[in-house]
DNA sequence: TTGTAAGCGTTATCAG
DNA sequence: CTGATAACGCTTACAA
């Protein structure tokens, strides 16, 4: 009926006041005990399997050793490599990681993020903020970074992507395969990866001169093969004058291709599709997926250095937060191809004979 | 400079004292309090945006309303959606989830129980345990689920699939499709999915009367791509004299359908394949994935209802603990087919020019 | 180098 | 119905 050693037991045992069994164990402190003391402590601490608990340390502190993370979702694959990144580098630290999901829900996150906060977490890693994000400015002071996204006034250190360079580069290889009438199955504009690489398009559209044709962009409201599916339904409504469809991320891509199949189009010969994030197995995806590659790991592993930083630092926020934007890189597999050189494209022959 | 409003501070306002407090916000004892007080208690904390300090809490009862779940990798696509059921169930119920990561590695395994136990988690869900646990029993009196998995002695509840039946739809269907003689690349033996699967494929072998042949009986140590890769490797320098392989898991497989297309043999013309799991997506590779498809998101969701009754009931250890064991379903796709009827078999012709 | 004592925020027990 | 009080396990001035 022995419940968990306590510091009062090993002191009982070891002869010594709690005080002094705190600080031998502390190895912030421990210099300020006798070597011996130290040791019989330890060694006492050792066999009664004595594991301090958390809740009189965090209740003393304020602090808990303790991160929250909250993603949208954690059955969308890009977001575990995040998480493992993120837990790799605190677990290390002797922290522990809450996770919650939102699925988008403004009201779910505010939700979960005061469970967390309620929890006395040190540090929030959000992956669920929006681009007008409402909820972090009343966080108060505990620290929070954002990961994979970010929010249009920089409230809180932040780990992003590359999106313009990446919408570029898939632009710019379509380009090179002759595709000028590309369609963009774009993000939601409420979340920035959404917002970013919608702008990355047109912005580049423009830039590379290719005709600007309002029918061919398309928003999903979110990041899933659903919406792909919705998307790709809508544009093949409105038109089938293109040749390449550039989307917001795999998933949309996956919906898309799906439904250019259910026509009649088959992709890559008929219409060439690209994703963005490189999601894990998407090079064995048929087609396999031209997408943009990003480090999905690296942004949690460098979202927790930023969120270690903040904690240990202290509230010491002076100037601007941090944002941290990763590289990506363009990976050509099966899903795009040299437009077909004769017209009328067969999109367009195709979709008629599906009708 | 506020820090966050306390039982004390809304007990001030009110001109209460802080049991009442207390009381007034429990819906288990706000029965006591004059509604009035109820009333009134509950204003002001909504609009000093009260939130109940965890720790304070946890301190005094022992119970953090927090549960642990432990899996080998969250970057393994099985586990997503498992945690996710789990997060379900819990979440709804007003506890929050700390995740930790394994790698199978059984002393890390260790920290982290540990690390979970010192912050008083009410349960743990675990999706890392050994077939022969050692861990478990030194767990204590904290409840404790296994979940994909089980352990030889009944320990603890857990929540299983039903890999004898699985395996049988595998092979079976194999069996139908004319293969007689099919190999097997069986997982390690040391975590219960990898022994009862191994053990149901040599059961139903006997059963069906195929051949026994122990060169085609390969064992990994792990349940990931690169071990599917060596396993076919080893497999393929022992014999070539075989036209199917089923694998323990759908990552083993996408291994060994690698290798193959290395080796010049093609899936499934060649050799038919078949995985287990269905994991996401497997249906969109190439070949599209043979497989048993297992309920992870169920599973989760089991076996935070199993944790939730144990955390609920106490320690009410009556009987062996429960076993729920899932349905499985197979799911035919693309990666097997009828096998080539003419001998010799296109495996053994193709291997030679091969090399 | 070690002991003392206070207190973190909450809840349970006991009075009133 | 409500108040007083103690206690959960730990940290940290401060005192010795």
């Amino acid at each position: 009926m022995r419940s968990r050693p306590t510091m009062s037991d090993i002191a009982g045992i070891v002869g010594v006041h709690v005080s002094t069994v705190s600080r031998a164990l502390d190895p912030k402190t421990c210099h300020l005990i006798s070597p011996e003391i130290v040791a019989k402590v330890g060694e006492v601490a050792a066999k009664l399997g004595f594991r301090p608990n958390a809740a009189g340390a965090s209740l003393r502190t304020n602090r808990s050793r303790t991160i929250g993370i909250v993603v949208p979702d954690i059955t969308d694959p890009v977001f575990p490599p995040m998480i493992r990144g993120v837990e790799d580098v605190l677990s290390e630290r002797g922290y522990a990681v809450v996770l919650a999901n939102t699925d988008g829900d403004e009201a779910r996150e505010a939700e979960v993020v005061a469970s967390m906060l309620a929890r006395s977490v040190d540090g929030l890693a959000l992956a669920s903020s929006r681009y007008e994000d409402k909820l972090i400015p009343r966080i108060g002071d505990v620290p929070v970074v954002t990961v994979f996204r970010e929010t249009t006034k920089p409230v809180a250190p932040c780990v992003v992507f590359d999106e313009n360079c990446g919408i570029r580069h898939a632009l710019t290889h379509l380009v090179s395969l002759g595709h000028r009438r590309i369609a963009n199955i774009a993000g939601p504009r409420t979340i920035s990866t959404g917002y970013s690489r919608w702008e990355a398009f047109e912005r580049h559209r423009r830039e590379m001169k290719l005709p600007l044709d309002k029918r061919l962009v398309v928003f999903a409201d979110g990041f899933n093969e659903q919406e792909g599916e919705r998307c790709a339904e809508t544009l093949l409504a409105r038109t089938s004058d293109f040749t390449a469809i550039l989307c917001a991320n795999d998933r949309l891509a996956v919906g898309v291709i799906d439904v250019l199949k259910r026509y009649g189009l088959r992709c890559p010969d008929d219409v060439s599709v690209t994703g963005f994030n490189d999601m894990p197995y998407a090079g064995r995806f048929v087609p396999a997926l031209t997408t943009v590659r990003v480090q999905q790991y690296k942004a949690g592993w460098e979202a927790a250095r930023l969120l270690l930083d903040a904690i240990e630092t202290g509230p010491g926020r002076r100037g601007k937060p941090a944002r941290i934007v990763l590289p990506v890189e363009l990976v050509v597999r099966g899903s795009t191809q040299q437009v077909a050189s004769k017209a009328p494209p067969r999109t367009r022959r195709r979709l008629a004979a599906a009708r």
